[in-house]
DNA sequence: AACGTTATGGCACACTGTGCCATAAGTCGA
DNA sequence: TCGACTTATGGCACAGTGTGCCATAACGTT
């Protein structure tokens, strides 16, 4: 944890300015809101906005760094005799789990990073970290290297696997996201 | 074919403007060069650049509707028996192969669009279409539809293979892109 | 020569993201 | 209480991207 060494109190936080923005996104569209509505909404200076979050999309991932712990913490508890594949299959699932009050705003999201081009290619840079992760992992306990290919694959299965599911879910909101990520993981791990 | 009605003749075309573009791009670096620099280079203004692309990145998918139409092609001349895993097996890496004189650019714009935000982002984009496409073929062998879970899966197969390829081609360039597109297809198809 | 067609150039504009500096608002120690 | 230090904010200028709009250039046809 952070020390408190004194200085001004932020007027917002991270996670305030992700709600607003995530609001504003529903009201008027991504594309349609400036960062300059954003920071208005929230009564901040568009400057202290780009403290907060280096690009727009980027509010849309305020729990990522926390979903990319519990997917490392995940792995690093598996028994090292258990197959990679099965390890991925629970781990990946389980670190994207959202609480159900959190739902809405997950398949509001799913929906931006699938349809608006923009969030788009910003998720696929987000969602490197979570390739580069499993694809280690996967070196690790094969005893390879990161240029392995069937490492490589598993790093790719996963991603295609987050975002697949995301795509099925969207269109059956009714089923679980963590018990189609791990159906579809299953497809798709060497 | 497009009928010639007259008209001003273009000073330049999209391919040119791909190749000066590159040049830019290995000289320079990708972020630092600006459209200004392209325009400039190739002798046009910066309006008439963004009249043949619409992104600065998108001059590194010049070949993208060819390869596309090909990917197409085959697919659509496979024997209907033979099982939709063959064929996108075949049909993928043979729709993004490149003549030996392309390879040096190949491998640059790989290298680009793995290393380079932007590209990546871009790259993303890009590639949807040949998911969509894929996707959509396995719905119909399948006789479901594009909301179908295998579906899905493989259409994000195909693109995970694409990147897949191109990361362990980067890391071992003397072999074929297309043998190793091949096999990481095997391993991620559903 | 007049006309339609297509490509280009230039300009203004909104927006993103960054660097720089001044200022506000806390804590701590003398 | 006063100053030193620390951190958050605001404002501004700037480079760069991408778009809309309009004028103009260069071709063909009649």
């Amino acid at each position: 944890m952070e020390v408190d060494r004194g200085g001004r109190p932020a007027l917002t936080s991270a996670h305030e300015l992700a709600e607003v923005a995530q609001n504003l996104f529903l009201e008027l569209g991504f594309d349609q809101t400036s960062v300059d509505d954003i920071a208005a909404a929230a009564g901040v200076s568009r400057r202290t906005f780009f403290r907060y979050f280096s690009t727009k999309a980027d509010v849309l991932w305020v729990e990522s760094a926390a979903e990319i712990g519990r997917f490392q913490d995940l792995l690093a508890a598996a028994p090292p005799d258990e197959p990679y594949d099965e390890v991925l299959c629970r781990a990946a699932p389980e670190a994207l789990h959202h609480p159900p009050e959190q739902r809405t705003w997950a398949l509001h999201r799913a929906q931006l990073i699938l349809s608006v081009p923009a969030v788009q290619e910003k998720a696929a840079v987000r969602h490197a970290e979570w390739r580069r992760i499993a694809t280690e992992f996967v070196a690790v306990r094969r005893g390879s290297t990161a240029d392995d290919l069937v490492a490589i694959a598993a790093g790719h299965a996963v991603l295609a696997a987050t975002l697949g599911a995301h795509e099925y879910w969207l269109a059956h909101p009714e089923e679980e996201l963590r018990e189609i990520m791990s159906r579809m993981l299953r497809l798709l791990l060497p």
